[in-house]
DNA sequence: GAAAAATCGTGTCATATTTCACATAGTAGG
DNA sequence: CCTACTATGTGAAATATGACACGATTTTTC
């Protein structure tokens, strides 16, 4: 049996959360006050009772023939998902993609805070460091120096597939813990690091396989999995 | 019992499959001509048995003791997938990340070809529609018309998140079946459709949340992964 | 304050996916 | 041709995840 006393919550409830925590954020702008496991579930694509499992897993909350109260649940949701301030994250590679993400004031809107950006090409530091708002791009011999003053956990990677590894393997040093990566390769990380991979082309291939004539089937979903890799 | 005679495929099996594709490539180019499930896995981030699993999956081919003729596979793989020639694939949004999309290689050489982009805002249009290699741009009124000729199925949406269902709607009636969605909303679509998002905040949250300094577990996961919504 | 309606919490069941284990088949060498 | 070695294919067990059902609790209404 399963309850909020156990640290472990599963990959794909995790996900579910931030889903939750989206959908509340929205719920609570229009106005609401509390909410139903069958409201939410609409609200964040799942289904009702995944809704009240996830909830449970986090510690009770709804009160029978009410439901859940907005405010306090997205509170706890932030507790549990470490949200409660805003995230320092740090880019590396800022060519095309990285400049895109830079410019994305979405990130601060979700809890996450783009505080530097390295580039190994000098035409890519900015000279206004920081001012105005952007981000402000540094050499990657910064690197340690920045994140350890940001205390930055998070990394985004958005270097060419050859220098991918080197650069990981930098920020490894540097004291990220968790990396983004954008590059199409297979990263080598020691235990205790984590890697998330984005990677479209196979999002498109996967997509063609499912649209293709031949009525498979067709479903939403969350480009979000988890396929976990032994390393050694 | 299941075999290659069966049409289904799971999500799952489906990536791993382009995972092998791609560290195929790779081997190939290396000069390798056989391949054994136990290096597969390794160069793919999977285990031996899964590949072997997955593919007898798509029909038997492996000789014991020596191991997949890699060329052979490789093309049975693109049979599967689908990916034997260049697929088309359109955009919505030249923004800032439409735009380092529009400029990215890497399609090509996954198998894809992005023929158009489309935006509202004339300041995006392209003048040179198509010459010299670049995407064109065009005005979002002729969606239906360009993605008629190009036969394209495929569509990336990467505008903003107010207008991301309004796209949709149109994406599905100029007859686009799979989407690759950016902007953080839940897409309504009718049963048919396959939608594929992709989150940047979900995925800085979640790695946030396996970062934490209470060890809760460390993986490399890929992102994808299948949350089936029902849609009525 | 009692009955009806709404909604939660959770045990149980069903399904999907991965891991394990091993018999089986093919290769290589003498 | 026979032996030793390697690597596959696959049933069965183990996990993980999601679906369902239903009793319990609180609100709402009269
Ligand atoms: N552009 C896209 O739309 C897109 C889409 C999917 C994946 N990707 C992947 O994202 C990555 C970046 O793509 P891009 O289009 O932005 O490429 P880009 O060439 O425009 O930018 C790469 C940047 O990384 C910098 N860089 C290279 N080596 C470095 C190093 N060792 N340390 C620090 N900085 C370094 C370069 O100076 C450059 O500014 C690639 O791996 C690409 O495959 C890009
Ligand atoms: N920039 C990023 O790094 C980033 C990261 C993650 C997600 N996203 C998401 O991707 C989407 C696009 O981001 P962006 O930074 O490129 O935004 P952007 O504002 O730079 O570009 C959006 C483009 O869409 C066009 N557009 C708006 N409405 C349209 C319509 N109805 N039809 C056709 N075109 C229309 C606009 O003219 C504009 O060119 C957003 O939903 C954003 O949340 C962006």
């Amino acid at each position: 049996m399963k309850n909020h006393t156990d640290q472990r919550i599963p990959y794909r409830t995790v996900y579910r959360l931030s889903l939750y925590a989206r959908a509340l954020q929205r719920l609570l702008e229009r106005g609401a006050e509390t909410v139903s496991s069958q409201t939410l579930a609409l609200a964040s694509g799942v289904k009702a009772d995944q809704v009240r499992k996830d909830l449970t897993q986090i510690g009770h909350f709804g009160r029978p023939g009410l439901g859940y109260p907005i405010t306090s649940l997205l509170g706890h949701l932030h507790d549990v998902l470490g949200t409660t301030r805003l995230r320092p994250v740090i880019l590396v590679g800022a060519g095309r993609l990285g400049r895109a993400l830079m410019a994305y004031p979405g990130f601060n809107k979700e809890g996450f805070e783009l505080v530097a950006a390295f580039d190994c090409d000098p035409k890519q530091y900015s000279a206004h460091s920081g001012k105005n708002g952007s981000v402000p791009v540094y050499p990657i011999q910064n690197l340690s120096k920045v994140v350890a003053r940001h205390n930055a956990r998070l990394g985004i990677v958005a270097v060419p597939a050859e220098s991918a590894q080197s650069v990981v393997n930098q920020l490894i040093e540097a004291g990220i813990r968790g990396i983004l990566n954008f590059s199409p390769v297979l990263l080598q990380v020691p235990e205790g690091i984590t890697v998330n991979n984005v990677n479209l082309a196979l999002e498109l291939e996967q997509l063609h396989y499912f649209t293709e004539d031949s009525a498979h089937s067709a479903k939403t979903s969350h480009a979000k999995s988890r396929k976990a890799i032994k390393h050694r």
